[in-house]
DNA sequence: CGGGGCATTGATTCGGATCAAGGATGGTGG
DNA sequence: CCACCATCCTTGATCCGAATCAATGCCCCG
């Protein structure tokens, strides 16, 4: 469990800074607080609606985003038109820096998102100036790369169930407490598309879980963490 | 195939620098050429022997490093004992350099390897000063980024045989032909690993793609492509 | 020339995909 | 405010691909 994405449950209200500026996936966590001050004059509020796309793959790169609220879904389609998402960003989380001329990816909004939008060759002329700005740039695309690794590790020789406790586990944050409710502002068919697996398996995970009485489902777009541990234990070894 | 690796035919007499300085698994594509002269005077060469160890997943960084010779593996252990991995660094590769203050992989030899290592205090401290570098490491860092992505989203949802081609043809390189010999310095066990299959997966692929004349293996360590495009096909869409 | 690690091949098992129905939900218009 | 409809979610039955289990063969190195 080391991709992070923040504990969406505040997240909406903690609209600060941090390192994840650069890299494209989900995000990074906060260094202590007010990191990028520098960019922070840069920024321009913009919203989109459920399932609106934010840029295309392929598109000439103009901006970086920060998510206020909602949630971004970052994907790709493959030749034979599958989907594959290669990350989610929930609010407080940076994406678009990591790309080159670029963008390696779509970025669609999951529901009613509100954004924060930063002209990159602003931000980058920032950089020229500032060695502080520059290395968290630095730090927070290598924080990154480490992220897509941990990915891929976990895909790589995860159970769908592994998967799915790992997912729910994320969605959490960094201190996943009982009785606590996440909220999953993306479908089921998004998370299979990001785990790899199909929208049966991920339903059939979590009701697996249910019935375990690991979490409860209210509905949805959330669920209830009954049991951390039994969870953690069977999200197994992200090591 | 975006994911670069050195052919490996021709790369170990052209030792020469590119931008893939600082991320990790397998490495980048060179720009036109000489990139990174400024760090050249720092490096200092060195010598693993099969199965060496080079530096341990949480490992304090002190090196970055580039191949000249053989082959490294970029692995890390799962609680449960599996290995898996993130990466292979080919000759003309550098690895090392996506950490933050610890490895979060480990590399080892696979066979006889020569490295050419840089301190990175030196190569950061040289940063400071050169706009250019920067820039450079920048880039590689990014590219690292696309790749891992790349590998990222052929793993979900490609099968044994699509992953086994498409991992031909990037051993292969950026401009493979009918006839071209291309060298295996890894193990069946390793490619395993890094595919997500099983040794004997990726022999049944081997052996089939053989049967089908696509290929030919002369030995363990080498594999001839007699048909490039039916291999491509079978590689299918990593897009 | 013998031995030990790799590689290959075959038989069987099992997890997740696929195919196929239902059932909940929320958004819309009457 | 309610009924309807589209969309999404859930569950069940079956199938298939890759893992697993089990030999055997092949090199390479001592």
């Amino acid at each position: 469990m080391r991709e992070p994405m923040i504990a969406n449950t505040a997240a909406e209200s903690t609209p600060r800074f941090h390192p994840a500026m650069l890299g494209m996936p989900p995000a990074v966590r906060p260094e202590p607080a007010d990191s990028f001050e520098a960019i922070r004059k840069f920024g321009s509020v913009c919203r989109f609606g459920r399932n609106e796309t934010i840029f295309n793959r392929g598109d000439s790169v103009r901006y970086a985003y920060r998510v206020v609220s909602g949630a971004v879904r970052l994907s790709r389609l493959t030749r034979d038109g599958q989907r594959r998402i290669a990350g989610f960003a929930l609010p407080g989380d940076m994406f678009g820096f990591g790309f080159g001329a670029n963008c390696s990816l779509t970025a669609e909004a999951v529901g009613e998102t509100t954004l924060v939008r930063y002209l990159r060759a602003q931000v980058e002329r920032a950089c020229e100036d500032d060695p502080v700005l520059r290395r968290q740039l630095m730090t927070m695309l290598r924080q990154r790369l480490a992220e897509a690794e941990d990915h891929l590790i976990m895909l790589t020789g995860q159970s769908a169930n592994e998967r799915v406790a790992a997912f729910l586990l994320r969605l959490a944050g960094e201190s996943p407490h009982d009785g606590m409710s996440v909220s999953v502002p993306m479908r089921r068919q998004d998370i299979a598309d990001y785990l790899g697996l199909t929208t049966e398996t991920v339903c059939r995970a979590i009701s697996e879980f249910q019935r375990a009485r690991i979490i409860a489902v209210p509905n949805r777009r959330a669920i209830a963490i009954r049991d951390v541990e039994a969870l953690q234990d069977l999200a197994g070894d992200t090591e």
